[in-house]
DNA sequence: AAAAAGATCCTCT
DNA sequence: GAGGATCTTTTTG
């Protein structure tokens, strides 16, 4: 993956990585999930952005330098990934919302439970971190010249499947179309209108 | 020190 | 498709 195309601004690089791969090399075995559904966070101009409101220990990463691993804990027990874009100094990353998973099917199927259906997988940020298998002990982490948690070029998508949307779960500036996802692709996930979402927005 | 909100997920109707 | 569980991080008094 090339550092020139990620140090971008955020909604200007989250379209792009719809088609890259994601591999995670962990003792157990080798996962690599191909991302079909991303959204876009800046900083201090973006309301959603857990930088909104300035640096803190949690999202210190998303202030670094492009092509790094933000990772955060959701809801008391998710982890969600982003891939951090942006030049040296600014917040700005793109939230890895859904992926195929192209390989290390049983590994991430183990992860996951026995009963969850092919699709789902890696269908939503937390489920696509429990499969690929990032933690929070990859927060940080190099993607592109790191080892354990490495961000590649995948197929090209065509540029007429990608579409974009209001983004999932925010309650403030919900109306912004900062998620991207590859149209009728079964791994992306549903879109649900944040339960505080302010009804003066407009979509 | 205490309270509120949250870039979610699973189950059931 | 809708409703509720759950606990960490941040914010406020």
């Amino acid at each position: 993956m090339n550092i020139d195309l990620l140090a971008q601004p955020a909604e200007e690089v989250a379209p792009k990585l719809l088609g890259s791969v994601l591999t995670c090399q962990t003792p157990e075995g080798t996962v690599r999930i191909a991302v079909t559904e991303t959204e876009a966070y800046s900083g201090t101009d973006d309301p959603a952005s857990h930088a909104y409101r300035g640096r803190t220990a949690r999202n210190a990463v998303m202030f670094g330098p492009a092509g790094h691993l933000y990772v955060y804990r959701s809801h008391g027990l998710h982890w969600c990934a982003n891939v951090v874009t942006g030049t040296d100094g600014t917040a700005s990353a793109v939230l890895i919302r859904a992926g195929r998973v192209i390989e290390g099917e049983d590994l991430a199927r183990g992860r996951r439970g026995d009963r969850v259906e092919t699709p789902r997988l890696a269908r939503g940020p937390g489920n696509f971190c429990q499969a690929l298998g990032v933690t929070a002990e990859h927060n940080g982490a190099d993607l592109l010249r790191g080892t354990s948690v490495v961000l590649s070029e995948g197929e090209p998508v065509p540029a007429a499947l990608i579409q974009a949307g209001p983004r999932v779960g925010v309650s403030k500036a919900h109306d912004w179309h900062h998620r991207f996802y590859l149209a009728g692709d079964p791994t992306v996930s549903a879109y649900r209108l944040s339960p505080r979402a302010k009804p003066s927005a407009r979509a």
